[in-house]
RNA sequence: GCCUGGGUAGCUCAGUCGGUAGAGCAGGGGAUUGAAAAUCCCCGUGUCGGCGGUUCGAUUCCGUCCCCAGGCA
């Protein structure tokens, strides 16, 4: 008997339902659901506040006598839960982190790479020029702390007891059901829930709206582009992170692999194992 | 039927003053430590619409045919 903790960058935005497939009311009904909509489009959350809110979930769900089943697609989201992301000036508040960051911006973009080279020498080298939301972490860490974020990388933090899967198809079937998956969103009133956000103000530089589904409305609703190439971008969009999820959980951690077909009996029998040899 | 544009990568198109061609998008592979549905890196042979002609050589010039868009009838 379990719980989902879900681990989803876009799920824990309120208002943001059809196009983040957020379970609804009658699931949530069947079976506990955490980590949904904790915060509003515009409030920033990351991987290490969920990090700390999920891991909180889970101990309340395990204080229950029962099994935390942890769900979704977000690679570094499930990566800070189970192994932890290295501790990084523990307990800045947001207006520390926001003065960094001004410091980070008064430097112009093309020289942010070189200017990182000079104080941490391994991030930059590990980290492509262009790259630019990660040179500008690297430098926002630099002058949060006065450490390199190369040398806050020393991988101990504390580790959750877990085992993992990653459910395998092959790639058509996947883009079948993406365009399925699409067209059972437009017709639960995708376009109508994102016109909604777009009347209220909120744009896709806002932390909750650089989302799939929700920021290739906003050049249709500005007369910029027509609705089928809106739809369009929707579906391209997400066959490429489709793609980028794949490379991620083949690569990143050690999942196993199920295959898609008769996955549930695969993880259940799996899952029996690994408690019996103790994992 | 006539005139004018076009027919080049899966799509939108560029280009070759004649020496068998390249961008964007799509697609594939990869990276990923507090923005991650984000941010980046790598990957381009395709009867250049068909058939003839000129030429050492034609996707490029000429002829003809087919198809698409617009105009005139």
């Amino acid at each position: 008997d379990g719980e989902i903790v879900v681990a989803d960058s876009r799920k824990v935005y309120r208002g943001l339902d059809i196009g983040t497939a957020k379970p609804g009311r009658r699931a949530r009904e069947r079976v506990p659901h955490h980590m949904l909509d904790l915060v509003n489009p515009g409030e920033p959350y990351d991987a290490a506040a969920y990090a700390e809110d999920a891991r909180i979930a889970v101990a309340s769900v395990q204080a229950r006598g029962r099994t935390a089943i942890v769900s979704g697609g977000t690679g570094l989201y499930l990566a800070a839960l189970a192994g932890g992301l290295d501790p990084i000036a523990p307990g800045v508040d947001a207006s520390d982190r926001e003065k960094a960051r001004g410091k980070v911006r008064e430097i112009p973009p093309e020289r942010r790479h070189e200017a990182l080279a000079a104080v941490d020498p391994g991030s930059a080298d590990r980290l492509h020029p262009r790259d630019r939301q990660r040179v500008d972490r690297a430098l926002e860490v630099w002058h949060l702390t006065g450490t390199p974020l190369s040398e806050h990388h020393r991988g101990g933090a504390e580790r959750l007891d877990h085992v993992a899967f990653r459910i395998e198809r092959p790639r058509s079937e996947l883009h079948d059901r993406i365009q399925r998956r699409l067209e059972r969103m437009l017709d639960a009133g995708l376009e109508e829930e994102a016109r909604g956000l777009w009347r209220e103000g909120w744009s896709p530089t806002d932390p909750g709206l650089d989302t799939i589904g929700y920021q290739e409305w906003w050049p249709f609703f500005e007369g910029e582009i027509g609705r089928r190439e809106a739809v369009h971008r929707i579906l391209a969009a997400s066959r490429r992170y489709a793609k980028r999820q794949s490379t991620w959980f083949r690569h990143q951690g050690d999942y196993r692999p199920v295959d898609a077909a008769g996955a549930v009996e695969a993880i259940a029998s799996a899952w029996t194992d690994a408690r019996g040899e103790g994992g």
